[in-house]
DNA sequence: AAAAATCGGTAGCTATGGCAACATAAAATG
DNA sequence: CATTTTATGTTGCCATAGCTACCGATTTTT
């Protein structure tokens, strides 16, 4: 019924260590709807009821918040295997933004009350979606935490250094990658381009870093751990 | 075994909804710790071994991030009742923080695994526990991403119109309750309180709004809303 | 009720960082 | 390989908002 489907999903997070048998049988028990959708078409609207967690098999979805006046801003791009609705779904009892399809879409729902409810016979995948679920969004609960944290520091140079630190994080050495383009990093930090540019200047002629494109040589650690308390 | 500490259980949110018999079973079955350390003791260190959520029972607990100059920020401070860890509990293999008592304090583990697994005999609480948690996770998850959303908010009034409109969002009225302080406000959406306090000075000023100790009048919508973009 | 502590409003000065505009470099496209 | 497009660096100007300091109001403590 859903074998087509089970590729995809078996790259989905909400499935993840599960082999395409075990996604199968679980699916069984969750009654998820599937739903084909034309380009541009709505998927969710803001304010509707909110059932389930969505789960894109095919195309592109848009997520995006509009307000008052009309202006839409675009908070995510999902392509298939990416969820949506998942942090809404325990707590919010209507979609808190609006989901559109960019291109032609199928999209599956699991309903709310079959992630939780105990489904009888084989329970077994149904422990593993949950554990699967709670860290999903535990994890993106604790990526806001650190964008919080990036954020509130004052000045641009503590932004940077933060943020310099945590792309260190597993690497010891003293090379990171910014994983963002100048532009989607100044967004991220909350700054603009061109002052975030002006500052990574100082920063080199300071002799704090270096940096080439994405990559940048952190060269005064010490002051660098300083600058971003 | 744990009679004495229900009363207090049932006021936690991980064990909302069920009565203190109930939680009297799942307790049997999630196997909790129950530690009690004395005034300035450490319940958990950063980077020690993440093993499960922490309740608190007795006293208080306050979650401090000490960065490389050994300045310690104070995350949050946790009555009874509070819990704490269930952000990094299925994410992470570590303490990302220190908890530390302010008094005497009893606290209670629930170990993460016993948390998902099932227990075999009375499965019914523990899918409400489950439900519990990831309720309280996904709400932490949303304050987090509206907090985003007001920090990276260009200007101070469009920082203070947005925060202005959430707190309408349920009563319809024109009168809206800071929830916090001014010291506080100004924490919570990364301004000066000096700042923030001329910004709400000229924006009565302007005719926007009215305002007298925590309440504040809404007294043109239609341009707060335009701020609030 | 008096004293102390906290909280909130105001003002002046200044620096940080936003913005626009342009220049150069890299990457994508044909 | 040439051309277009996108990404990045740079600069000057200037407004927003940070900071310090102070004062009055309110709340808490004794």
């Amino acid at each position: 019924m859903y074998s087509q489907y089970l590729d995809i999903l078996s790259k989905n997070a909400l499935f993840q260590g599960m082999s395409q048998d075990d996604i199968s049988q679980l699916l069984h028990c969750l009654q998820p709807k599937v739903v084909h959708y034309g380009k541009n078409e709505y998927v969710s609207l803001e304010g509707d009821k909110l059932e389930g967690i969505g789960c894109v098999l095919r195309g592109e979805v848009a997520v995006v918040k509009e307000n008052a006046s009309g202006n839409r801003m675009i908070m995510a791009m999902l392509p298939p295997g990416g969820i949506f609705g998942e942090m809404a779904a325990f707590t919010l009892p209507f979609w808190p933004a609006t989901v559109q399809c960019t291109e032609p879409c199928t999209v599956l729902f699991v309903p709310k009350d079959k992630i939780t409810g105990s489904c009888g016979t084989n329970c077994r995948w149904h422990t593993a979606l949950i554990e699967n679920l709670l860290r999903v969004i535990s994890k993106k609960a604790l990526m806001l935490n650190k964008k919080v944290e990036f954020m509130a520091m004052k000045t641009m140079r503590g932004k940077l250094c933060a943020y310099f630190l945590d792309q260190r994080k597993e690497t010891e050495g003293d090379i990171i990658t910014l994983g963002m383009k100048r532009n989607e990093l100044a967004d991220y930090l909350g700054v603009s381009r061109p002052s975030m540019s002006r500052e990574m200047g100082r920063m080199r002629d300071e002799g704090l870093i270096d940096f080439h494109m994405a990559s940048v040589r952190l060269k005064d650690l010490k002051k660098i751990r300083e600058m971003a308390e």
